[in-house]
DNA sequence: TTGATAATTGATCTATCGGTCAACTTTGCT
DNA sequence: AGCAAAGTTGACCGATAGATCAATTATCAA
């Protein structure tokens, strides 16, 4: 999706390519605890010296790699952008509807079980307004959907599928498949499981794909 | 869904009943205030200065009306569960699915217009582990999604529609729907608009209904 | 009118916030 | 080995957090 506004919040927030084996793996350690403690309690609500706590390194270490609490959450929020949408980018009009859109389907709630962190402080983010996104992603986002929404408006006008509108399909399978990570909690209690296995993805999975796919008039 | 629990958290939360004028329009505009706080910045992210400041009310005063700061979190929740779920709630295995169905998603759709702070105040509620709703929630709505996908797997069983796993199919109901409310900021990005009209929530309302009733075997 | 109770709020407390700085150690080139 | 640069971190800063308290004002029954 998101390539340019990636590659201009990495510009504004990546610290230093070139670093020292300890450097490195410091700031790994610093951006995993960030990680977790941003999706727990928010920009605002997260604290230096709960991060610093949980990485095990003092609260000056963390500002010495990152200049201040913004560059902290961008370098996280660069770190996710890095490996946001893989499918879906390239299609086109020639591909096959149904092929394409079980891929991105699955690759999505596989996305949701894999990094939930990720999905979760991307959800926060978004739901508070986006204060830090704003500037690197309205316009590339306006864009991808745009692009996407012309490849399945091609594919309606060529009798493939339904006369969906585009754009609230995407919007459809967006909340359909986030909602394992960001509601996990709320999952986990509908389900009263501690945690979601194998079958159960397997499970969301093969019964999102069956009512969209279907829904939207494509069938195998 | 909660009569239960909403009950239970007015309990532990709710200010007195009885109240004089003067406190009782104070406190809906705190309560007013806070709801836009903790939309935007989530529990441990809102400052009680804030919110006071937003109320044009002194902090002290905040502090009076409800204990502490959790207090007033709890009342603005417990404002919030009130008007949860009012459909599907006395659906049983008799009722039409596509009718109930139809009914939910939309009225699911128009919650997410008219509440969407209160939306979003849950949505990061759940996302950060629900520390503050667990007690009061989860065994709650384990039943209620027992229930429901109870009456659910009845209409399958009785061949009115797809055998699609009937807790998926709620969970791709309510992401699909609150989606217009949580990550409002990133549909009006996809859209480019600033504020989506009657007709964007007409097309969202359509185009929901039908994938997600063509998808399980439901048509009209 | 009076007096007890409730309501109100400015002043203030301690803890913690993000961030700076200076002292010290390690690293790496000559 | 010597030394400048980079790395590291404990001490500390002003601002602000949630919460308490005491002083004042409003309310209302007797």
């Amino acid at each position: 999706m998101v390539d340019q506004a990636q590659k201009r919040l990495k510009e504004a927030f990546q610290t230093k390519e070139k670093a020292g084996r300890i450097r490195q793996q410091n700031e790994a350690v610093i951006l995993e605890a960030a990680e977790i403690e941003f999706a727990q309690h928010g920009f605002k609500g997260t604290s230096l010296n709960a991060i610093a706590e949980r990485a095990g390194l003092p609260k000056s270490n963390i500002l010495y790699y990152f200049q201040n609490k913004v560059g902290l959450y961008g370098a996280v929020l660069s770190d996710i952008l890095d490996m946001w949408n893989q499918s879906f980018n390239d299609t086109t009009a020639d591909d096959d509807p149904f092929e394409t859109l079980n891929t991105y389907i699955r690759s999505k709630i596989r996305y949701s079980r894999s990094h939930p962190l990720a999905s979760k402080i991307f959800a926060i983010e978004i739901i508070q307004g986006a204060p830090h996104l704003k500037k690197f992603l309205a316009q590339e986002l306006h864009n991808w959907v745009g692009d996407r929404a012309r490849v399945i408006q091609a594919w309606i006008d060529a009798g493939k599928m339904d006369p969906v509108d585009p754009v609230h399909l995407l919007f459809l399978i967006w909340g359909g498949t986030q909602h394992y990570a960001d509601f996990g909690t709320q999952v986990q209690w509908a389900l009263d499981k501690p945690e979601l296995g194998d079958e159960d993805f397997k499970k969301a999975e093969d019964t999102l794909c069956h009512i969209i796919l279907k829904g939207i008039g494509l069938a195998r």
